[in-house]
DNA sequence: TATGAATGAGATTTCATTCAT
DNA sequence: AATGAATGAAATCTCATTCAT
């Protein structure tokens, strides 16, 4: 009774994390509830015991993957006392060692491939994930060119183009680092990208 | 009034130029042959005629499609004349607007998504597309290092943070892009990213 | 003009013929008009000129094929002087003899693989084939009977009996031969009926 | 009024035994999955549940419903005392005894049908099937003759003749039979070609 | 609560037949 | 008369979902 009870609490998270690792794989449409099924170790049934569906499923697995995430780095970050170029460095560190320790790497790819197909989850993530970074990186742009620490960037751009490559990033790690003919670390890239970004490349 | 038309040399393309948007719009899995056949106004039967199966209609799309466009930017680069620092701009600028009016802005998200559903497909894109952008802007901004025109930046690394948001914006114009709260332009992140990268952002 | 005018008199005869081929090898269903038009090296277009359905090309294969062979063997046997087993002799060699030199020996087989899908053609030829030579099969038995050249035999059944071997040798030249560890010829197999057959019904 | 029943271990032999009727009739590329599954009282999709694919039915078919059969008459025969004289007899009454009991009437028909479809099953036929009783044919004339039981005959040949009207027997039984302007029994023809057989081959 | 056999809607694919050229 | 591109009905096969056990 209890051992069964314990399974109750556990199996829900325990189906989303092996849905999300296909799902980053393989994609929404081919990814099968049977592969899901195997990799969590029940049957297709009891799947269906805990989700309604297959979209329920893949939403929930967004949702409650990510929420507990979200607040994170912002906790992290405005807790934070410093130069601003110090904190800029933190919080793009930050990004990626929070998204690699939570597992989280592929859900980049994932919103990306299937936006089309789940659009209210695309807006969440747009709004409660990408923008929530995006006004820390425009804050601290903001608060360092008042401070003088930067030169005359356009701080909304600039947060832009500095998520571009750190999403990239998380993308390239899941899907086509194994295709390249190099052996590179996300690592080193970012640090080769925080170096261009404050140092610039120009005399 | 007739009933069909007998059209042997477009109908390939004209397939392919629908498959292509379905897929990018969509994924490979979501995407059905009927839409593909209704979107190139065919009958299911006429896309069997010119491709043997789904999955090599969407080989012979990424290959016809990205191939005639490969040389172009090398072709436009290798005839230049000029600084460093002034072919850099152009090599970024120009990968953009080469994209956008091949109508390949998609392809990007569609490899990345598709990866390890056709690692072949994937290599070759990776051999052919990005490690040959790599490789003109390596030898770019080795170039100005010995000319002096740029500071000690490690160009493997750099090339590749270049590479990570200009294929990151190509994916977000295509995804993201409707569901980002604020209206913006590819053209104007690559213009922040160009003078980020010239200048640096730091005093 | 004359070219085409002679064309069109021998194309019905060459796509049957090639038709005839491919339905013994591969059946009614698994032969395509395609590989039908392809082996009479016409276009699928030209086939529908001749024949208006599939089922009316066998059909009409059948029956074209097989009437203008019919008489043949039954004119050589009445026309023949001679002792009932000479003649019973000559009856079986001469089956063979013309179901081979015609390109008829996978005949039997279709009709047997075919025979619900197309009932009035399985009758036709029971009637014109099989029943005419069982008919001449049993006319000599009786009369041999009669001149006590046979012995108590029963004339109907022995027919039959004869039939059976000698129907079953040519699907077996067709359809099993090949798979077959001995390298035997229907022709010994013939001689060795003959043989068991004649010391089994001669005083 | 239940919908549908859990029936995992009788519902493969079931869809075979619908399966081997309908192959029999109609051949193997006129039997329609959506047929095998109504006969066999249950949805296409359950056909798949239990076979990879039409293909791999038709060929479990032949092989589960032939192999236990096999052995039989093989056992039957090795079993008996008795003259040659009366041992052939045995055989040739046993086979068709056999094959009738275990409704595999259809099988020789199926098997000389599609032999260039499957020529794998069709040599496994050959080797596990004809071959076999073939051999105990030929082991049987051989003892006889050295008996001095037969007459001079050629065992070989001898035992392929008399398989020739037994294996023919069967598909008339199955093909030609209701075509057939006589009303006429496999017993009375089998009872026929043993009594031929027996004073031709009888010293 | 858990299972996985059974289902059936919907996808891919085939191919006899038509008809513009 | 001849072609073969185009069609669409019908086949095979897949898999999310249900439900008897």
């Amino acid at each position: 009774m209890q051992k069964w009870q314990r399974r109750k609490d556990q199996r829900p998270m325990e189906i989303l994390t092996a849905a999300l690792g296909l799902f980053v794989r393989n994609g929404f449409a081919s990814t099968k509830i049977a592969d899901i099924a195997k990799q969590a170790k029940v049957s297709k049934g009891t799947v269906y015991l805990y989700f309604e569906s297959k979209e329920a499923l893949f939403k929930q697995m967004v949702h409650q993957i990510m929420v507990p995430k979200i607040n994170e780095v912002e906790e992290y970050i405005s807790s934070y006392q410093g130069s601003q170029v110090e904190l800029l460095k933190l919080v793009i560190r930050r990004w990626w060692q929070t998204i690699k320790e939570s597992g989280l790497t592929g859900v980049p790819k994932l919103i990306i491939s299937e936006a089309d197909k789940f659009p209210e989850l695309t807006q969440y993530y747009m709004k409660e994930v990408i923008h929530r970074i995006q006004s820390i990186l425009i804050s601290i742009l903001k608060k360092g060119k008042q401070l003088n620490e930067f030169s005359n960037i356009e701080p909304v751009l600039c947060a832009r183009v500095i998520m571009a490559s750190l999403v990239y990033f998380s993308m390239w790690e899941v899907s086509l680092k194994k295709y390249d003919h190099k052996n590179m670390y996300v690592e080193d890239l970012i640090e080769q990208q925080i170096s261009i970004l404050l140092s610039g490349i120009t005399k």
